[in-house]
DNA sequence: TTAATGAGATACCATATGGTATCATGTCAA
DNA sequence: TTGACATGATACCATATGGTATCTCATTAA
């Protein structure tokens, strides 16, 4: 396996990190800009986004002074090939499937 | 969103437990089956097949003095149904998905 | 009954991880 | 030029994590 596959699912595996990548899908964003949203220092926040720059997850230019961070949706290749190998048992066992995943939408 | 997808995620962040699924997804296996296609303790195996029972990835069934550990493949929706949220970018960008997944699988 | 065997439990260790504080650097604006 | 500001870098800390060693318990087989 690759290890962008194990970078991706490093990076998914921190609950705020999963956070930043919603927030980034509404819109790219500073560092700055998502340290607001957290109770955490920046150096924190920008500790996450190194780790979901290394899972290939964002992209970051730099535009000035700042940094913008942009979801990179491919990133997430890996870990859907990954997933992709238990298609077969999703087949035998979907109703069992979609009602966990209804009940864990609730 | 539930712990069950923190779990999941948690669990699904180690090589080792993943390889651990594939191997399940084969067959159910005891402890000590799985323990010997690895080189590491059985105790550290142990530990790994908690995280995936705490993580609904597996289940485990007393069989005697024996513990059988099924995949449960169910365990995977809080997961499909966190990167579901992604589902509209990849209507826009498919095509870089594909080929980041046909480049992953080289 | 008595070993042998599969598993659980605990203590312990080294390193990784998530966080802070602090200082340095590059860039924008007055 | 000179601050002010966004970011980078480093040192440091507490806890989580992945691993081992060791002991105990329950079950199976001789």
């Amino acid at each position: 396996m690759t290890d962008q596959t194990q970078n991706a699912f490093r990076a998914l595996a921190d609950p705020t990190r999963r956070d930043i990548l919603r927030m980034l899908s509404a819109q790219d964003m500073t560092i700055a800009q998502v340290s607001d949203r957290f109770d955490m220092t920046r150096a924190a926040v920008k500790k996450h986004l190194t780790v979901l720059s290394d899972g290939g997850l964002i992209t970051v230019e730099a535009r000035g002074r700042e940094r913008i961070n942009t979801l990179n949706p491919a990133g997430l290749a890996p870990v859907l090939n990954w997933l992709e190998y238990f298609d077969c048992f999703w087949d035998d066992r979907l109703d069992a499937l979609k009602t966990a995943i209804e009940k864990d939408l609730q």
